[in-house]
DNA sequence: CATGAATGAGCCTTCATTCAT
DNA sequence: GATGAATGAAGGCTCATTCAT
């Protein structure tokens, strides 16, 4: 049940009713409650179980490749398998907010994993020194995002790459960005509240 | 009431009651479906206002800056202000599913705008020769889930600079992704799915 | 089982699930079901229980008693016993909506016992004489919602006593109740009215 | 609709659903919510009607009648009008958990005008003088639960009275209880226990 | 014969939408 | 044209009842 609810989930976003999902399953609704005494739990469960999964794919990673590409590799595959989940970028960042002690615990799990990768990563050059574990899940959700955005399956995996490329040490690359003339950060600013 | 609309959405996420809405505005129930007949034209409305602003600042831009400044900063620009609103990123990359006239219309000038300033920026060597419109798109949507992402408005800022500047010409950089051995990437997709 | 069941009806109400019960009696649900197949049975059963506690004991107050103090005595200990059984309020006075036999039996069994007690207290002049049997369950019910609504359990059982010495013949004590002026009963039965 | 609501409670008990009262009182089940945001908030507004109607009475009883007439017209006239409130019963005795502050504001002032009543009645030497407020309290309940287990209207209004009657000062009466043996004390507390 | 998972009707509550004033 | 009371369809949740194991 809890397969189904995930693809559900996936498949409807996290608003489908507890109905349409026990419909899905071939179940009562009851029958999902007493499982999951709540849909907030369910939600839950559904997410944990994902984390669980990604934790287990980082340990993997570890494991079978290099730390510069154990890192990259993982980011990779957790955001081509959280792809299109809302819930999950909603989770991410904050961890917060859901009662669930399961939840927590396994984000928190994943954050540690995420954290010994980048680590390591970084002790072999291969990722920019000023990185930090919390920028890794902000990127995450964007390259999450991002992937959900392109309708073509390719080419979003290909930006994602091109996302994470940003994290590698850069190569003798001026700041595009520092040397705006003041004059033009003020347009920036300016622009910015323009947009309503 | 247009403009409350946007900042109750903003403010109170996409699943405010109308009512809440009417009550905020100062009028009532009545008076919002006078103008717009339901919920979800209200929705459109305020998504197709932000996206008009985003155009404007798409001809801001082409007018005022270089066309490698004008694509970047723009995308800058439209990320840190549509931070937040869950709706844009729904609507961004498929347009669809919105019925009412006057969003795709919006919708496919934004993409016009975006595609002028991409062409130029290409033109002038600013930008890949193998980005496209869409991918324009699906950065944006990154971008701005990255940004939400971030507790720290600083380095969520200059994460989604990262990010953009994957779009650059690249500096003499290998392919970091395209040289895994047949059997790494064999173990990509058997964990992919292992993941639930 | 049985025992279980008047135990949790007491302790948490007449509307615990019939899973609470079957858990408080360390059985499965369906085994509830199999002695008791409705939740309405199953009360009944527990009330008749009750009911027939109440004709044995008013059998020994019948042996062990003169015939007014068997009247008094039963009707005080039927009180107490009794007491926050919401259900056996609702029981006693009108004996129906309940399907089942044994219950009407028991309801039977104990008029006929309170008949008895009544008779032979009214023949010893222990008891007024224009008392009848369905003033004694009036009165026990009373009895029981007075008991019941008073924090202080010895006053509570004080009133209750002050409540049955209304039973014993009048001394001398003039009627306060039918001397009412016209006007006056005119005005309560206004007020009455009035209240909504 | 306040109207309706009482008149519904009074005839379905307590637990009637909520579409009941709308069908009942001819509405959407929508428009019950409008005036009263939760069940619990409708019945404490029809207890609190209820309860300042009897205020009234109180009120009414001390402007227009002697000091123990009023107290006595008064408890006949609180118990008559509110027989068969199963609500009411609950709420009397302890005024606790029911959050609307209007309830717990009107049971005070009933319990205020309780007190005056009594007060004034023990001074004219109407009533004895070892009764206190929640005696009559409990005593209102219990004549409630008398009042309403009588088919018969008018001899329950008798029982209502011989039961009232107990608070007038005794003449030359014995205790008929405090007398008993001690065996027999025994035997009750026996009994007691053998009820299940 | 016991078990407890499954069922589904029903309850309270919410809210988009309508319409008399 | 504005108002906000009324509506009624869902949604989440509970629980009496059934039935395969």
């Amino acid at each position: 049940m809890l397969r189904t609810a995930m693809r559900v989930f996936a498949e409807e976003g996290p608003e489908v009713s507890l109905s349409r999902i026990a419909q899905r399953a071939g179940v009562g609704a009851g029958t999902v409650y007493r499982h999951f005494p709540t849909k907030e739990i369910l939600i839950e469960a559904v997410l944990a179980k994902h984390v669980e999964g990604l934790v287990s794919a980082a340990d993997r990673w570890t494991a079978q490749a290099t730390p510069g590409d154990a890192l990259f590799g993982f980011l990779l595959e957790a955001i081509e398998t959280s792809a299109g989940r809302r819930h999950f970028c909603d989770l991410l960042p904050t961890g917060q907010g859901w009662p669930l002690a399961v939840l927590t615990a396994a984000a928190r799990r994943f954050n540690e994993a995420l954290e010994r990768l980048l680590r390591d990563a970084q002790e072999a050059g291969a990722v920019r020194a000023d990185i930090r574990t919390d920028d890794l899940t902000a990127l995450t959700v964007g390259g999450m995002a991002l992937r959900s955005a392109h309708r073509d399956r390719a080419r979003g995996t290909r930006l994602v790459r091109l996302l994470l490329d940003g994290l590698r040490p850069p190569c003798r690359r001026r700041d595009y960005w520092g040397g705006h003339p003041r004059h033009r950060r003020h347009e920036i600013l300016h622009a910015s509240r323009s947009v309503p």
